[in-house]
DNA sequence: TCTATATCCTACTAATTCGATAGGATATGT
DNA sequence: ACATATCCTATCGAATTAGTAGGATATAGA
């Protein structure tokens, strides 16, 4: 399971997405549009100003906003700053790897083999997801129902 | 990521299924060959015969071993007996199925949908991987190196 | 220049989960 | 009867998670 605070970020990014014209959020009404705590998302949004996700303007009239367009920020990314590795087990990610010591030989260990299938899955898909593409699948779910 | 319980699991079932022909193994030396440690793993294989997954039986020369054929059981079923839900959200899951308290509309959300789909494939090639198609990776593993 | 309004930083906490161990009760094949 | 298993209860420390509190700092606009 994803952490809140990986779900929240993706919340809050998208919601960032949606007020691109509208000019930076202030965390209080960000808050409320994401529908998170608002201590909590500041937080949160410290850690994507780190990362280069948002850029975030302090004083009066400031607030946070998109550092790209939608389409450069994908899913994959998200989470992977705030739950890191995205595989099942710590062997089959190369970015967080780490081997299992219970593990004989890596090399041909068949459950390992499994997850890395499932990790690529994952990966492919959640790198086509950008905030632009969850706007495009919402519009979607709107009309098609 | 996954649990220790639900990878050592894993490792345990596919040591049983390997020794089928050998008869039950006993807690500790099963340990051994799943390098698992001792008491944790008895801890697991209770759950294992609760879930009716294995037989175990007790007093001397007794031990444990699979109750079903190993192509009968997949990793969908052990990593849901220990971890719960395999999609990563709570709101993609109909087993263990729980709203998203932040959500407005949970029918609309892209972020949901796109979890839909990692849920679907990630399920799908876990209920493929069974015991017996893991054993046959290692072998194709084992040769093809 | 003052002030309202933001972000930003440091700390703290309560609850839960996780991995693991200890010790002994109970069953059973030889 | 005895050696050898499983099985049951209880406990433990460490880490993680979700969230709160309070104030320092920057800044746009009056």
């Amino acid at each position: 399971m994803l952490s809140k605070r990986a779900k929240y970020a993706l919340n809050a990014l998208v919601q960032l997405a949606k007020a691109r014209e509208e000019g930076p959020l202030s965390a209080g009404e960000l808050s409320i549009r994401a529908g998170v705590p608002r201590k909590f998302l500041e937080a949160i949004l410290v850690e994507l100003r780190n990362a280069g996700l948002i850029i975030s303007k302090k004083g009066r009239s400031g607030g946070h906003a998109l550092r790209l367009a939608p389409k450069e920020i994908h899913m994959a990314e998200v989470i992977r700053l705030f739950d890191g590795a995205i595989g099942l087990v710590p062997c089959v990610t190369h970015r967080y790897y780490e081997r299992c010591e219970e593990c004989v030989d890596e090399g041909t260990c068949g459950i390992r083999d499994v997850f890395m299938e499932v990790r690529e899955a994952t990966v492919r898909m959640l790198k086509r997801a950008t905030l632009a593409d969850v706007m495009k699948r919402e519009e979607r779910l709107r009309t098609t129902r």
